[in-house]
DNA sequence: CTGAAAGCGCTAACAC
DNA sequence: GTGTTAGCGCTTTCAG
């Protein structure tokens, strides 16, 4: 551009930083040459690559990915939707996505939702705006306004941890209604008969803990009494629930009132409590103990998530085991397959899950 | 630019989604106009504020932060690296970090670089790419070329989780000496005397449990048994440490040989450990309980991080407390002012620590 | 295999 | 208050 007369008047910002220019100018090259020999090395003589490296290594050249992802419109970004980080059900999913993606050259954002679904869309714009290669999101989408936003932004997502017949685009997870009937079932065929759930209130624990409730009225059981705590859990709130789980009287149940009280039976009220954490099965089993409430005789508890604490509680705690990782790696995967323009031929995957039977129960 | 003759030949590939430059014509301003309206309302009209708004409604225009970050040389994006995400002891920093940057309109990217150091030059390589705004370190930088590429940067950067003479620019965290010398000198007032350590071993753990060994020797006690164990610590490795620590063989220590079995007693070897995370505590006294081991009678256990798992653990574990959300709040804010263009005037921030006592020990 | 030109979508500098 | 112009640093397109 400024080849001949004026001094090339230096202007505006320019970040200061080495760029591709510089590096390619020190190699003897054209920009695009430079760019060739760091991109699509095949595609450039032995030589040019050698000059160019050194180039590289000598002024410390890191490539700009705002100015690539803009010409490119392919960022190396993946964003990952969850409630909060501060809860160890999706670390391990976090974990894998990371080394996954990392792998493969993709860095990956993590966004907060938080539990009230308040954030979601101011979230979902933040993200859209920095134009990710793709889109993770932890549960299935609420808002209609952000599917909208989202379909028409044409990023590739996967919803994961959830099932659904309709999902906005990839999916990978498992079906909660399934854990709940199969919790429900283990417990009554263990001769369990008054089933209780302790939920946190998010809304997948919100489908276990129903499930399990209609499975156990299919089952011929007595009403589930139901205890809902705020998410995300704590172990705290778990010991706190054992008083309402077991007071006498009636406690909120899911089935409609004209079937309530049916069926009642002498002895404690609940004999078996499917909780929606581990956090709540520890906190509950803990607080048991120190009541005198033998675990699992007089009292048989599940949890869910499968944590390391859940086996190496004492008794250990029977759990959901839920394959976080493979979620994570899956979720990687399509991404990964969609950005490198390969079509996914099988967009859902279900990952399943594994009761995984211990004392406590 | 092209305004006349040819038919404005629609060139190359353009994302296809909606630009600035479709809202800006649909509102009747020109470009930079409706860019104002958007980053500055104050400096615009009313009435082009109102049309630019609707434009932006009805097109669903959402803005690329690739280009903005590109010209303005402001990327709004921090950068956070971590050792693992899968370690509960960064959640509280991490969420916080999330929650106020998300406040001022910036973004969370999260790293990890393990706890190798091996993938560090690459990661931060990564990072840099993409032209953050700040970067996070939890820990202190290991690798020299690391620091210099970081320097060479520009990016303001926040060591966080420990103290140095010479930070790399600015720094929020906590001695892991005194931390060390504080729980040393604390068991030693309880009448402790036969101490040992449980560590992982990164960094930070080392460092504590040295300075932890070095106080004890200061105040005339035995040497101290270190246990270390691979980071990142879990309960299993802590139940698995109990035998280690009980052994009536010498174990290795951090005195020279010299000292070794000077001032040893009848009795159990050991008396009180200090471990290096509260899941090293939990899993330690699970397994002492089993084994018959009165905590804290026989084993006085003190932990680091005091996660909910601690308070409520049976007996309740004394534990190290660090204001990990403080941390993030704080590394946050220094970011955000730096961003803003404002100096940082205290570049180091000592947030301290908090011994917790409990029934353990 | 290498290069020149054009422009991704936005905003910093000046104008008016 | 609003517009014009010129890039930010890279990669695509098209030509050798």
């Amino acid at each position: 551009m400024s080849d001949a007369a004026p001094p090339a008047k230096r202007s505006r910002r320019s970040s200061g930083a080495v760029t591709l220019h510089d590096v390619a100018r020190l190699a003897g090259v054209a920009p695009i040459t430079a760019s060739r020999a760091l991109n699509t090395p095949a595609q450039v003589s032995a030589e040019v690559l050698r000059k160019v490296s050194e180039a590289v290594a000598r002024t410390g050249y890191v490539p700009n990915r705002l100015a690539g992802g803009l010409a490119s419109t392919r960022s190396r970004l993946v964003a990952l939707v969850v409630p909060t980080v501060s809860g160890p059900v999706f670390l391990d999913t976090i974990q894998a996505l990371t080394e996954t993606l990392d792998a493969a050259g993709y860095q990956l954002m993590v966004g907060q939702a938080g539990y009230e679904g308040r954030r979601e869309d101011a979230l979902l714009e933040a993200i859209i705006g920095r134009r990710p290669d793709g889109i993770v999101l932890t549960g299935i989408l609420h808002s209609d306004a952000s599917r909208r936003r989202l379909l028409a932004s044409g990023i590739p997502v996967v919803e994961t941890w959830d099932l659904t017949p309709t999902p906005l685009d990839m999916l990978v997870g498992f079906s909660h209604q399934a854990v709940g009937e199969a919790v429900a079932r283990y417990l009554h065929g263990r001769g369990r008969r008054r089933l209780a759930t302790l939920s946190g209130d998010d809304p997948r624990a919100t489908q276990r803990a129903q499930a399990f409730a209609r499975a156990a009225e299919a089952l011929g059981l007595p009403p589930v009494r139901a205890v809902v705590v705020k998410a995300p859990t704590t172990l705290q709130a778990g010991r706190g629930a054992l008083t309402a789980l077991m007071a006498e009287h009636d406690a909120p149940t899911t089935l409609p009132a004209t079937r309530r009280g049916r069926g009642r039976m002498a002895g404690p009220p609940v004999d078996a409590v499917f909780c929606s954490s581990d956090l709540l099965a520890l906190g509950l089993l803990t607080e048991a103990r120190m009541q005198g409430l033998a675990v699992p005789d007089d009292l048989a508890v599940v949890g869910f998530g499968d944590l390391e604490m859940a086996a190496q509680a004492a008794p250990a705690i029977s759990s959901v085991s839920v394959n976080g990782a493979g979620i994570g790696v899956q979720a990687a995967r399509f991404l990964i397959e969609r950005a490198e323009g390969r079509a996914v031929a099988e967009r859902v995957v279900d990952i399943g899950f594994r009761l995984i039977e211990r004392h406590s129960s």
